[in-house]
DNA sequence: ATGACGATCCCAGATCGA
């Protein structure tokens, strides 16, 4: 590809691949990212709309779905050079796809993460779930943004861990709440940090302002509570944050017919 | 916020999400 290529890569937790095939539709028609990637898709890959999003320029898909639970799916307009899935945890469950793409002469490494909920109790030693979540973020440290010299990689996803303050409605209050317990906040941004990723939405939006994806179905009226945390991120090796030209939260998506709770997050670089 | 919602699956109440 040709110098100063744009470069835009999206994720979205969908809840339900097949029950939102219209909204991912709509959403690739209006934004038409060049990747866009998807967790908790809940279905067997042969069960994956591909056809529909191939009709859309979207002819290359890397699946990793499981019966009804996770699962993750990788959407491009542009070929994959490879595709990887890994195991976390022993576990079996889908909750990773890896592909690299080729843009403007740079291999970009794309991992898509569904990260462990982590049940209701914030105690490992009597949830296995938060002990699974706390182990998976530990795992995660193997995956680096160690590339060669002219690679770059992006990690995105449901990370399930809101880390900063502003990243809740009210930090005081979510404090014992799964999700920003400072055993999950610390674990992730020492992760982060150790493994070479940066931040890149709160590069764009300071940390001093609020910054959600996330929205609870049980709220009367979410707009008008905002009770929301950022579960959702785009994290990208250090090549990429002189490249990233733009970076917005579909905030609006929350409000559609028949919504998931987590809404796209959509950046854009200049490669 | 210990959930008023919503999705899934041997179809109906349990389980999971966060």
């Amino acid at each position: 590809m040709s110098r100063s290529d744009s470069f835009t890569i999206a994720t979205w937790n969908i809840n339900s691949v097949r029950l939102r095939r219209g909204l991912v539709e709509s959403f690739l028609t209006t934004h038409a990212p060049d990747v866009l990637c998807l967790q908790e898709t809940k279905c067997l890959n042969d069960q994956f709309p591909a056809k529909a999003f191939a009709k859309l320029g979207y002819e290359h898909v890397a699946l990793n779905g499981q019966k009804a639970y996770h699962g993750v799916a990788t959407l491009s307009r542009i070929p994959f050079a490879t595709v990887d899935r890994r195991d976390f945890c022993r576990m079996g469950d889908s909750r990773h796809v890896e592909t690299t793409v080729d843009v403007a002469g740079t291999r970009l490494r794309i991992h898509n993460f569904y990260v462990p909920a982590g049940g209701d109790e914030p105690h490992p030693a009597i949830n296995p779930k938060f002990a699974h979540k706390l182990q998976f973020l530990d795992e995660m440290r193997q995956i680096t943004t160690d590339t060669g010299e002219h690679d770059a990689a992006l990690l995105v996803g449901d990370l399930n861990v809101a880390p900063l303050e502003n990243d809740v409605w009210s930090h005081r209050q979510l404090l014992r709440v799964v999700s920003h317990t400072p055993v999950e906040t610390e674990t992730l941004e020492d992760m982060r940090t150790g493994a070479g990723w940066l931040d890149l939405m709160r590069l764009r939006v300071p940390p001093s302002e609020k910054l959600f994806t996330w929205w609870s179905y049980r709220a009367r009226d979410w707009a008008a509570s905002n009770r929301g945390r950022r579960l959702d991120h785009i994290w990208g090796s250090d090549a990429l944050e002189g490249a990233l030209a733009d970076m917005s939260v579909l905030t609006e998506a929350r409000g559609w017919e028949k919504p998931s709770d987590h809404v796209p997050v959509v950046a854009r670089f200049a490669l």
